[in-house]
DNA sequence: TTAATCTTGACTATTTTACTCGGGATTAAC
DNA sequence: GTTAATCCCGAGTAAAATAGTCAAGATTAA
């Protein structure tokens, strides 16, 4: 059973990819969504181009470009997200095979598939429709922004410097690169 | 979220105990288990050690000793097996803890909070009982019992050498130590 | 032209997993 | 009381997976 940091990252990178509808012509580049979700760009870089050969999000190059979402909200669900990056979920060893006490059947095989069905239908029927209806994803959004606009600032606006004040994670936590 | 093969070991070994019910007075060693279900000694004697600590199991030392459930078979979960071997079947990085995002809460986390809690309650309410009446459970277990008795004929009796001829499985692939 | 971005593939440190090994303690059976 | 079968315990280890980093390149808006 893999489900690891990385389909994690993967859904909480598009769920803010799907939180930047505001302006729906800017392409969201990665190191927004990195500063944003404190996870690092090299990092982003390879979950995207799975994402990307998976079409769950379309990407425009160079300056000024970035990715967006390639499906409508309600038509991408959590389980797709993390297949695409994780490659499985699957609670059995040998993958649906029947082979996993060598060639034969083990005792808990049935157990194990079952268990693997179950969290596949629950994370299938949740979609980043739904999420984005979750009670705290709205405020943490709304920090996170403020947040990004806040260290932006403070590159280009010397005087800004009491982040640490305003922000709820410290400075050096957010940009980990 | 940890669900690996000592998760999985540590069920089908209970529930191998579980079907020696035979005769409730004799102890199961864990050689027998080990030959039945292809699990290394050493590797059980691991599992059986933190299975004891948690309260499933009783063990009998000494010659013809062996391990017992602990509980009614109607008593035992699954969760609390896994459990007891592996710690957690948490999806969170947090722990629950909220503190995600370098203190603060992630945007997935009430996702994440969610899911270990429906796969938590989903292996909670499957107990050893409802595993003995699963369709494949009897088959196997009488396959495997055979096996064991055949395998340890041949070491007694040295005329029966066809083996491979009965059991779905070689006889190499049946003790790894 | 430049800077910001995506694209790709290789590389690496750390952690986890899935074991093995050796020695010791206990006890039934002979 | 010896022996053999068993449980008990802690340390060690090879392989795999994870969570990244890094470097070089392609593309395009400004």
């Amino acid at each position: 059973m893999r489900l690891t940091t990385r389909g994690r990252y993967a859904v909480t990178a598009l769920l803010d990819l799907a939180l930047q509808d505001d302006n729906p012509e800017a392409a969201v580049s990665l190191s927004d969504i990195a500063k944003r979700q404190s996870i690092s760009i090299s990092y982003l870089e390879q979950l995207f181009s799975k994402l990307r050969k998976n079409g769950l999000v379309t990407s425009t190059r160079g300056a000024s470009g970035g990715y967006h979402l390639a499906k409508p909200l309600d038509q991408i669900d959590v389980m797709e997200i993390i297949s695409a990056v994780d490659e499985s979920v699957n609670a059995m060893q040998c993958e649906g095979r029947g082979d996993c006490q060598g060639g034969a059947m083990c005792l808990t095989h049935d157990l194990w598939c079952a268990l693997s069905n179950h969290i596949e239908q629950y994370l299938q029927n949740i979609s980043l429709a739904q999420l984005l209806k979750m009670e705290h994803v709205k405020d943490i959004s709304i920090r996170q922004k403020l947040l990004l606009e806040q260290d932006s600032a403070s590159y280009s606006d010397t005087k800004n410097k009491d982040i640490s004040t305003i922000t709820l994670i410290s400075a050096s936590e957010v940009s980990p690169a």
